[in-house]
RNA sequence: UGGGGCGUAGCCAAGCGGUAAGGCAGCGGAUUUUGAUUCCGCCAUUCCCAGGUUCGAAUCCUGGCGCCCCAA
């Protein structure tokens, strides 16, 4: 089949266009651009621009495919970065890479795909596509430790089922990098990417001071009783849950327990008093019909924890996911919410404030 | 200007004659396609100052200095 592979200018993708045109199918290479700068040429571990740019386009020569690069600076501009710096002024954590794969990627890509006379789109997740008796479904990818299934519960069920997703099953890296070389491709030791790719030195806070300098400004750290404990260099350098950077000497330790964007106040508290019995999320995308009743599940709030045992109630009329916890957790607003069965992605959303917390009433 | 208490790293704090615990903050690193969490390493030649006793003091004594509390 006529095949679109999502080519980063990494050793992942790389690989995918070449294992399918090592199979036979008819690939088609497309990189996007999606942030220039020579600033960026020079980072390690960055994706789509400058070096990686090339890099791509170097593979593709060498598997003797067609290659396209599409500049997609101001869309990735708008949908990404600029919504990244908006949900830091909220006083939320963005989780970037959720929206460039629910925007750029799958939906810009999908349709260059359809335009090309293309079958399918082929990326270099970690995560697997399997048939199942109602269509496909996505699932967690073979190799727990690079599992990226957390970060694509936004894709629809309509582009999953144009997706291909040929590194699922690879039992773990070193695996993918050894194709590479066999496949004889030069991208094969380059270092894996990073940290947000759109940040050019580490210094994230920097790029939404630029953006959005309301969310760099100063402002006092309270605790839940309001009683002013510090001062802080800007929300956006805060999550909830966080315990490090508060610049809190003395007794307990403190964490975040809420950010507060309008006022610019970070509420701390001990960590026992953190835990939430039920989290809420919006903007939910369902990868199974949505459940009209209580649905047990086992749930992610974070990209890197374990699974936790939980029961997903979908508030259709609201458009809102309530997860009821059976041990209480630690949300924190604009993190995704995933809901799993097993290893199957059922959905998700992303993690609003509510639910039951008493930092809440002093925020 | 009577009585009582206290002065140990940026902060909190153990130690009570034997050669400076721990926690927080901070710094460095590991982990990680977000942020956070977590983990590992570093972090007072010196205990408010000056004398004294002692083989030896942050620990005992004397005198300063500085805080805090009580004082119808």
């Amino acid at each position: 089949m006529r095949v679109l592979v999502a080519m980063s200018g990494g050793v992942d993708s790389s690989v995918v266009a070449g294992l399918l045109a090592r199979e036979g199918h008819e690939v088609v290479g497309a990189t996007l651009q999606l942030y220039d700068h020579g600033a960026a040429v020079a980072k390690r571990g960055a994706c789509c621009a400058g070096q990686d740019i090339h890099d791509a386009r170097r593979v593709a020569d060498t598997l003797g495919i067609p290659h396209y690069v599409l500049d997609r600076e101001a869309r990735f501009r708008r949908a990404v970065i600029e919504s990244f710096a908006d949900s830091y002024a909220r006083g939320e954590t963005p989780i970037p890479c959720v929206r460039c794969n629910q925007t750029v990627k799958f939906e810009d890509l999908v349709e260059l795909a359809r335009d090309l006379g293309c079958e399918a789109l082929a990326t270099g997740h970690y995560v697997r596509r399997v048939e199942g008796p109602e269509g496909p479904e996505l699932h967690q990818a073979a190799d727990p430790a690079r599992d990226q299934s957390y970060f694509l519960f936004a894709t629809t069920r309509a582009q999953l089922g144009f997706a291909r997703f040929p590194l699922g099953d690879m039992p773990d890296k070193r695996a993918v990098r050894a194709l590479a070389a066999e496949l004889g491709l030069a991208v094969a030791d380059k270092p894996d990417s990073q940290d947000i790719c759109f940040v050019p030195q580490g210094s994230y806070a920097d790029l939404v001071a630029k953006l959005r300098p309301e969310a760099a400004e100063p402002g006092e750290i309270v605790d839940t009783e309001g009683r002013v404990l510090g001062a802080h260099r800007g929300v956006a350098r805060f999550t909830v849950g966080q315990g490090k950077g508060l610049g809190l000497g003395g007794g307990e330790r403190m964490f975040v327990a809420a950010v507060d964007g309008a006022r610019r106040r970070i509420v701390v508290a001990p960590r026992a008093a953190l835990p939430q019995a039920e989290v809420v999320a919006r903007e939910v995308n369902w990868l199974l019909a949505p459940p009209d009743e209580p649905l047990p599940v086992q749930v992610k709030l974070r990209g890197r924890e374990a699974q936790q045992p939980a029961t997903a109630l979908w508030d259709a009329a609201a458009g809102l996911l309530r997860v009821r916890l059976d041990r209480p957790g630690i949300a924190a607003p604009g993190q995704a919410c995933v809901l799993y069965r097993g290893t199957r992605v059922l959905g998700g959303g992303f993690l609003v404030r509510g639910g039951v917390d008493s930092a809440e009433a002093a925020a």
